[in-house]
DNA sequence: AAAACTACCAACCGCGCGTGT
DNA sequence: GACACGCGCGGTTGGTAGTTT
């Protein structure tokens, strides 16, 4: 379908920062006559700017509700728990953030929740726990070769990793949240969303495409090949996210507040217990992780605290020491503190997640 | 002091959808 | 159904200020 530009590059439109008389006049002209078709308004406010620049100036800078200024702690969290919900749909998630536009909370998560996220070991896509942190390798090769100095039996072990995938596989979402997101689903006009909603599609339209199927597949593959009565492991992977638009609390799936999982500890996986069990953590530089009232299961207090604790002290941890094999570091991934190189890092673990599982390791009597 | 690097964010861009003709 | 238009969305860019080397 074809369509016009809503403004011709070669008219001579000013493009750039906006001077504080065009401003002015459109603000004059907004405050006489209102808003409506963009596409004239330049012409009839004698503004040299196409339609959808006046557009974006007025909704996203001169509206009079517009709230400048540090986001609160409460609109943070408010960002943090929508978008684990609806992903980037940053209108709807500004749509219940009073006076802070789409565009703003985009850049604040770009700039600042994203990176906070990675730095906590947290997926910003998924917000699950990044298993790219994980040293895979040392955890099947101490289960499968029983080398590891580890006290875990290879069961419990197994056990730990079946945890660790659903982990992966459970966005770490509050049920209440999610009704919320339905609400805002429901009521929201963007057909996109609706769309989304009615094909019974994950909230988060990101998740689905994520880290934990499209990584594990091939990994589940592998598992299926091996022949086994027992089926857990394979069951551990769930490939339907329907259950995310579930209402009902008491269905929610297995996550964090699974404290069974944890060794009976009334909190989500410390330090302690992912150095135990294998799993490499980094230094945290950050000295301000968010405290989510309603989101402790996972992001809450006790998790913060075990990271400032490891914080504290400084410490690096990697490739644990438990492990067999030397550190590899085509298998460990350590969280970088340099802000623009985490993507890049963030993808490259997320390749390293590719790797493939030789089969004579999977087809082993003691997996099963 | 100056160059290099980093962080931030306003603004731009391309696309998709709804609506009207 | 085809097309034009208006609008809004999400991703990206580029300018600038601050920081580090």
């Amino acid at each position: 379908m074809g369509r016009t530009p809503c403004c011709d590059k070669n008219n001579g439109l000013k493009k750039g920062p906006w001077t504080t008389e065009e401003d002015e006049k459109l603000i004059d002209y907004i405050q006489k006559h209102g808003y409506g078709n963009w596409r004239t308004l330049p012409k009839n406010a004698d503004l040299q700017r196409c339609g959808k620049s006046c557009r974006l100036r007025w909704t996203n800078y001169l509206r009079p509700d517009i709230k400048r200024g540090r986001f609160s702690f409460e609109e943070e969290e408010t960002i943090i728990q929508l978008h684990s919900v609806l992903g980037n749909k940053w209108s709807t998630i500004a749509s219940r953030l009073p006076g802070r536009t789409d565009n703003e909370i985009k850049n604040y998560w770009n700039t600042h929740i994203r990176k906070r996220l990675l730095r906590m070991g947290i997926n910003p896509v998924t917000h699950t726990p990044r298993l790219d942190l994980l040293d895979f390798s040392s955890i099947l090769c101490s289960s499968l070769y029983g080398s590891s100095p580890s006290s875990l039996s290879t069961s419990s072990q197994i056990n730990n990793f079946q945890t660790l995938l659903n982990m992966q596989q459970q966005p770490l979402v509050n049920p209440e949240l999610l009704k919320l997101a339905s609400s805002l689903f429901n009521t929201s006009s963007h057909h996109q969303q609706q769309q989304d909603y009615s094909n019974n599609q994950p909230c988060n339209p990101q998740t689905q495409n994520q880290v934990p199927l499209s990584h594990f597949v091939q990994f589940q593959d592998q598992i299926q090949q091996v022949p086994s009565t027992n089926s857990s492991v394979s069951s551990s992977f769930p490939n339907n996210h329907s259950h995310l638009f579930e209402p009902n609390v008491n269905t929610y799936p297995l996550n964090f507040t699974d404290h069974s999982s944890y060794n009976n500890q009334d909190s989500v996986p410390d330090i302690d217990w992912l150095e135990n069990n294998g799993f490499g953590l980094s230094t945290f530089k950050e000295d301000y992780i968010p405290q989510l009232s309603s989101y402790n299961q996972y992001y809450g207090s006790d998790y913060n605290q075990n990271l400032m604790i490891n914080q504290t002290s400084n410490q690096v941890l990697s490739t644990p020491s438990s492990s067999p094999t030397p550190m590899n570091s085509n298998s460990t991934c350590i969280i970088g503190s340099n802000t623009e190189d985490e993507k890049e890092s963030y993808d490259s673990c997320n390749n390293r997640m590719k790797f493939e599982i030789p089969l004579h390791i999977l087809d082993s009597n003691e997996f099963m």
